[in-house]
DNA sequence: CCCATATACGACTATTAGTCGTAATCATTG
DNA sequence: CAATGATTACGACTAATAGTCGTATATGGG
């Protein structure tokens, strides 16, 4: 129970991830103000990863930005590229989402799928630099590569389900394994961002179509 | 011709790709020490970025294990980055190779592009530790950036033209563009690079063969 | 043998991530 | 409401290191 209250209570990635910061009447005045503190240094720094490039934002820029003395960023982050991690903690939610939704049933999976890639390609999808800066992140730190690992093998998880009831429905080539698929599928992600991050060229969202279009031909039923 | 002779000599690129020095007699001691040395660095840089990582290498280790001074090293190579740079100058080498390949006639497509994508991942291959050092460089610094861009896009428009031979010779479906598939080519290896650079468990050579099955499963002719 | 030029060198500077002790702020309790 | 203990803010400080620069040395040509 190291960090039980102190610091970083679980609660504010949740915060981080809605637009609306909700349920902070629920807290002291302290927590609400250490919550604050703590989306403020996140969207700042977001902001100025997106704006100028991770390298080329100081810690201080980012505090100043937030208005909070330089120490205090490393009371919410462990450095400075665990902001990204953070970030990338959140996309998995949205995996999750994707998870939902093929159970609730009302979609098909190729639209699950299709509507998946687009909305994890959204925030990166802000700015090169931004996409630059969280791919960069991965591959950064230990602490946070590990991070990383754990939300890609996770994520790969969920796609795996999801690929599962596409078998089920029929929509998916049953001849493949759905482990290979979803691995696929993060790779096909990983490198279209990757790409585009260098090229920059139209919008994101249009090479991720593409690529969408690209993965789900060797992927869906054909015979 | 600012570094006509100096520093930067244009063969030393090549000196470096190929694993016996060659033509290194036809220049004069003075050169070809300059070559020696700036090779020594170049591969000590590698050896020690695979073997503990890009960032936990300093320039003053590689300028100690080539036994240099520590200036030495920015009279031959402009930055850290610069050195993966180089590196990525002669994985273009490779492209090079394909294209030549697949003039010859006496491949079929699928097994140049195949050896293609194998050929190019020896490299990285070596340990996730240099992958990783690899893509970072990519992102890094600008002047690095422009250099794989410029590689990025020369070698898109290379495997292009051996996709247009596939076309014609009824491996690679006719409808695709060409342009399309050498990118969704290169997202593919990068992304299959990537994610091995992240888990690190089997060979590298491994994941590239799913990965190039999958990618030719959405680009071979089916009808 | 001497000069011009290419290369080697390492002390030096500038930058910045991350630490730490101290001060301010808040919640709680009698 | 005052006192107390916990949490959070703060910025001066340290450590590490990429990259610069002026000087010294080696080479090859004339």
């Amino acid at each position: 129970m190291a960090n039980s209250h102190k610091y970083h209570s679980a609660a504010l990635i949740e915060a981080l991830a809605s637009e609306n910061l909700p349920h902070l009447q629920s807290m002291g005045r302290r927590q609400r103000r250490a919550a604050e503190t703590r989306v403020r240094l996140f969207r700042c720094a977001l902001q100025l990863f997106a704006e100028r490039g991770f390298p080329n934002v100081t810690v201080e820029d980012i505090t100043e930005a937030a208005d909070v003395g330089k120490g205090t960023f490393f009371n919410y982050f462990e450095s400075k590229d665990h902001v990204l991690g953070v970030m990338a903690e959140i996309q998995l939610g949205k995996v999750r989402e994707a998870v939902t939704l093929t159970e609730s049933g009302k979609q098909t999976i190729h639209s699950v799928l299709h509507r998946l890639f687009l909305r994890v390609a959204e925030e990166p999808g802000r700015s090169p630099d931004l996409a630059r800066a969280l791919i960069s992140s991965f591959l950064a730190s230990k602490r946070v590569r590990h991070l990383i690992d754990r939300n890609l093998s996770e994520g790969r998880k969920m796609v795996a389900q999801v690929v599962a009831a596409g078998q089920k429905r029929r929509e998916i080539d049953s001849r493949l394994e759905k482990k290979k698929v979803a691995l696929q599928l993060q790779q096909a992600f990983m490198g279209t961002l990757l790409l585009w991050s260098l090229e920059g060229q139209p919008a994101l969202e249009a090479w991720i179509e593409e690529s969408f279009q690209h993965f789900w031909r060797a992927i869906a039923i054909s015979s």
